[in-house]
DNA sequence: GTTAGCACTCGGTAGACTCGAGTGCCAGAG
DNA sequence: CTCTGGCACTCGAGTCTACCGAGTGCTAAC
């Protein structure tokens, strides 16, 4: 609540204007403070009657002309009042101490919520995604963990038809991944059960990982003996190596959670419908929430990350650890006059909560 | 092409209005063609334009009238053209004479999905509401078969960490299921192997759901000899008893493709709030598809299903059939102005090949 | 440096008016 | 009895004007 900026995170400078007086700061603060409320232009008389600035209508006037000048600001036509741009609220946000405390009512929700969560994981992550949208009443998303190192601890082979089996693989961290396979005809039950028992041998203990450093060319496992076994046993380490490269990739699953509350943030329905889009593409998801993470920011504002349907949104980001590691990410998606301190309290809260919950079980 | 109403489909008829003469039938068919394409109301002039109708603009202005006096037809204000109402679609998708054949091009699209499917069966099920959604530019939702007799072929007990376990079941259909067990301290390998062998001894080949008849006191398994093995393959009864209760309800899960379409199709925001947050409840949407399927239809439209936020759409479904039996259903939701000739053969088609994909794989 | 005062701007709203698509009805032709 | 051309009428949508008032920038005084 008194250095102008906090200057671990600043975001985009374009010039050394960064200092704001404490009175200039103070304005700006009120004028993004109004409009994430009321969504109008808010104009110098609304300003001046605000508790923290005590001079008046004339200074502010003066002062919200020079934040203009300067970028913070934007008249969207003359004779109205102001707006911020994007790197109004980025001053906002960096100028917000950090996540605050939630409110009594949601902070029971959060913990009525993992104090039931039950259920596996999947589900898990998805109704997390559906609290965090609750309460902020934004667009959630969760990105699962990504346990790269989870240990296999157990491998099977199950026969399902004559000429089909599933290879069945659970990790230590309880995701248990599956892959059907082709059998050829002179596999029965007996082979199946002795490949099962060699890949066992061999794998469990290990890392899913360490197996397919090259996936077109797995490793191959010593020979049994019996070429019809190896014959399964090489397909399984094929389908295992596929396994391995796909939970890289798509295990960063992610769980978008009240999608739907996008459409009362935007009244032109067709940035509803571009950011729905986007909503729907996990790929382009799942990038941007790394994306703004690896850059070591909680909030992306506007076209400060680099999707363009997504001009109009901000994300507030949180990693969650889970033993001692960063595990996955939370994160909210809303319009840039959002209301970021709820937001970035509600992402701290839940990512915090989220993380002991899978640190207990 | 002929008769006019399709008596196997008849749906809500008010009255025994039912019974338009061909010319009237002509007119209420092409006001419904025209609105469908421009969304606009439509006047007698442009019918009377329309090929399939060679009287004056005065005589359709009469049938209009009629056709508006009967229901098919509504006035938005006085001076205006009509547009249907929801028994005026009633009547043109039964006249219709069933599905058509798709174009060239999407024909294509669907062999190639086809062909190129892979992966598991959510993936699979995931992709193929977005190829569905993608033909239709409407939403499209995937419910996923529900064998319900699938049989058990294999149970495996793994540990994870010394108080965790996880229960892991595979289906004769390919589903894995899991369910994570707590342990007590005395439960090591050895008892854990014991039990997964006394387990599969008992259970394999049979189907989950005869296990299950009772989900409070599941059937107990004869005793093994040793306490401690018998108090894990109890809990594990237990568990196997809540996965299957939890498999009936949640297996039908639904796969919902191109929500953000629905965003394209309204221009009331507020409309497409309360549309996407309905399609977010996948309980509700299931219920949809299932009351629609068991009413015998292949399309609701408007307020024929009760879904009041849904009042504005249209839901056009096909069950899809594997092994002869009806394995789970698809449909679209557009709005009550959809196109649906189109959306019933793109239905019907994806349908069909879905089931036929099971079959074959 | 701050403030009061003042002329000016301009978006939004309300009312008057026009335009034209579309209707309902009637009288006459087939 | 049915269909059609004609005609008066309706009313939403678009255009134009006037006006109001919130909000600005500037200047002169404190």
């Amino acid at each position: 609540m008194g250095s102008p900026v906090g200057s671990d995170m600043v975001g985009t400078n374009v010039d050394g204007g960064s200092h704001l007086d404490e009175r200039k700061a103070a304005i700006l603060r009120a004028v993004v403070t109004e409009y994430i409320e009321t969504a109008q232009p808010v104009g110098s008389q609304r300003v001046a009657q605000a508790p923290e600035v005590s001079v008046s209508s004339a200074t502010v006037r003066n002062d919200m002309s020079t934040l203009e000048r300067e970028g913070y600001l934007v008249q969207p036509h003359t004779s109205a009042g102001r707006i911020p741009t994007d790197k109004g609220y980025r001053f906002f946000v960096d100028s917000l101490g950090g996540p605050g405390r939630l409110d009594p009512s949601q902070r029971h929700r959060v913990s009525q919520f993992f104090a039931r969560a039950h259920g596996e994981l999947e589900q898990m992550l998805d109704d997390t995604s559906k609290l965090l949208s609750g309460l902020t009443d934004y667009a959630a998303v969760v990105v699962g963990p990504n346990h790269e190192s989870a240990a296999v601890r157990s491998v099977q082979l199950v026969g399902l038809t004559a000429h089909l089996g599933l290879l069945v693989v659970v990790l230590s961290d309880g995701a248990v991944e599956k892959r059907s396979i082709e059998l050829r005809d002179d596999v029965g039950e007996a082979r199946l059960a002795a490949a099962t028992a060699h890949l066992s041998a061999h794998l469990v203990g290990r890392s899913l990982h360490e197996r397919s450093s090259s996936r077109s060319q797995p490793t191959a496992l010593p020979p049994t003996g019996d070429s019809g076994t190896d014959g399964v046993v090489a397909d399984a380490v094929i389908a295992l190596a596929g396994l391995a490269a796909d939970r890289q990739e798509e295990m960063e699953q992610v769980y978008v959670g009240g999608a739907s509350r996008m459409a009362a943030a935007f009244d032109a329905v067709e940035t509803v419908r571009s950011v729905l889009s986007i909503l729907e593409q996990q790929y382009v998801v799942v990038t941007l929430l790394r994306d703004v993470i690896d850059r070591g920011l909680s909030v992306a504002i506007g076209k400060e990350h680099g999707v363009l349907p997504l001009a109009e949104c901000s994300v507030v980001v949180a990693p969650y650890v889970s033993e001692g590691q960063p595990a996955g990410t939370i994160g909210v998606l809303g319009p840039t006059r959002m209301n970021y301190p709820q937001a970035l309290t509600a992402v701290a809260v839940v990512s915090q909560r989220l993380g002991r919950h899978f640190d207990d079980s």
